[in-house]
DNA sequence: GGTTTTGCAATGCGATCGCATTGGAAAGGA
DNA sequence: TCCTTTCCAATGCGATCGCATTGCAAAACC
C-alpha cells in the first residue's frame, strides 16, 4: 500500500476552498482551477478526490451542514446555564450572519439553494436539512411549553415553524444590507417576548 | 431616421427569456447564446440591446420588480371589497410560489440575491426593493391599527416586519419542497389570527 | 432616389471551462 | 529490493463562453 492520506480530510479542505470562492466571486465563478488554487493544491488533486464538479459541490453542501452544526453547538456550549429562551435566542442569532464565518455560511447556503433549484441531488439534501431543522425547532418550543415557560394556549407547532421561517427570512435581507443585525435581533426578541410572556 | 422599434419592449422580451433560462437551468447556465435562442432572436440582437451580459442581467432584475408589482396589483384588484386582513393575506399568498408564474419569479429572485452577493449593482437594486417592501408592509399594518382592526397594544412596526420576513422565509423552503403551500399559508393565517384578534 | 442611420445577423477570437489522459514520485507489502 | 498501489502534477482537447467586428437590409429624411 502506498502513501496514506486522510481522504475525508482532503475533501474537507477542498470544500472549504469552494466556500471561499463562492463567497468572494459567487457560485457561477466556481471552477475546478480556482478551487484548486484557493486550496493550494493542483487541479489534478481536486480531480483525484472528486470525479466531477457536481460531486465536489454535493460534498461541499453536505460538509457545510456539519460545519454549521459544529459552530452551533460550540456557541451553545458557551452559554452558562442558559434559560430555554436564551438557548433559542442563541440558535437564532447563530443562524444570522453575525460574524465572518456565519456570513460565509449564509452566502454559501443561499448559493446552494439557488443552484439546487436546477439540480436535483442538491435539492434532496437541502430539503432533508430543512425538515430536520423545522422538527428540532418545534421540539424546543414544545419542551419550553412542557416546562411551563410558554403558555399552554399557544400552538407550539405553528409558533415554532413561524419562528424558524422568520429567522430564515431575516438572513437574505441582512446579507443584502437591507436590514441590520441589530434590527433583525430586535424582531426576534419581540417574538420571544410574546412567546415567553408570563401573563 | 431608420427603422423604428420599441426599445424597451425588446429588452423586456429578452428579460423574459432570461427568466426562463434561469428557471430551467439556473443562473450559472445563463449565456447570451441561450438567452437569444430562448427569445427567438439572434445573439447579435441581444448584444444590440445590451452592451454586456451584466447590463442585461441588471435590466432583467429591474424588470422583474415591475412584473411582480403588476401581478400583485392584478391579484389584489380581483378581491371584491376585501377586508384589510384579506388584503394582507393576499399579498402574502401572491409572494409565495402558488402558481407557475409566482414560482418562476421566486426562483429568479433567489438567483439574483445569490448573484448580487458577488456583484454590487444588483445588490443596490435589491436592497432598495426590500426596503420599499418593508415600508409598505409596515404601512398596511398601521392602517389596520388606526382602523381599529388591530389592537393598539401591538407594536405594528415590529409585527409588520416579522410578518414580511416570515413570508420571505417561507419562500425558499416551499420552493425546495420542504414545506407545502398549504402549510405555509396555515402558518401565515395563524399569525394573522393573532394580529387581528378581537379580544 | 440617393443618403444616412438604425436594427440586426454572422462570424471570428482569445479565454476559460470540465474532463480525460498520461506519467511519475512516494510509500508500504512481498 | 522490487513491486504494487495510491496520490497527484501536468498537459491536452473539444466545447463554450463574452465580446468585438463586419456587413448589410430596411426605413425615414433630403
Amino acid at each position: 500500500m502506498p502513501k496514506v492520506v486522510d481522504h475525508d480530510e482532503r475533501r474537507r479542505v477542498i470544500a472549504e476552498a469552494v466556500y471561499v470562492v463562492i463567497e468572494q466571486r459567487g457560485m457561477e465563478q466556481v471552477s475546478l482551477r480556482d478551487v484548486a488554487k484557493e486550496a493550494s493544491v493542483s487541479m489534478g488533486a481536486v480531480q483525484h478526490y472528486f470525479r466531477t464538479k457536481d460531486e465536489m459541490l454535493l460534498f461541499a453542501l453536505s460538509h457545510m451542514r456539519e460545519r454549521v452544526l459544529t459552530r452551533l453547538t460550540t456557541h451553545l456550549s458557551r452559554l452558562k446555564n442558559p434559560t430555554r429562551r436564551q438557548y433559542i435566542r442563541e440558535v437564532a442569532r447563530v443562524m444570522l450572519p453575525t460574524d465572518a464565518q456565519a456570513r460565509q455560511e449564509a452566502i454559501v447556503n443561499i448559493a446552494f439553494v439557488s443552484r439546487s433549484l436546477a439540480e436535483d441531488p442538491l435539492q434532496v439534501l437541502l430539503r432533508e436539512g430543512y425538515q430536520r431543522l423545522i422538527d428540532s425547532s418545534d421540539t424546543v418550543l414544545r419542551e419550553a411549553r412542557d416546562a411551563g415557560e410558554i403558555s399552554r394556549e399557544l400552538d407550539v407547532k405553528k409558533e415554532g415553524d413561524a419562528l424558524f421561517f422568520l429567522v430564515q427570512g431575516l438572513i437574505g435581507p441582512t446579507l443584502i444590507g437591507a436590514l441590520s443585525i441589530r434590527r433583525a435581533m430586535a424582531i426576534i426578541d419581540h417574538q420571544l417576548d410574546r412567546l415567553f410572556a408570563t401573563s
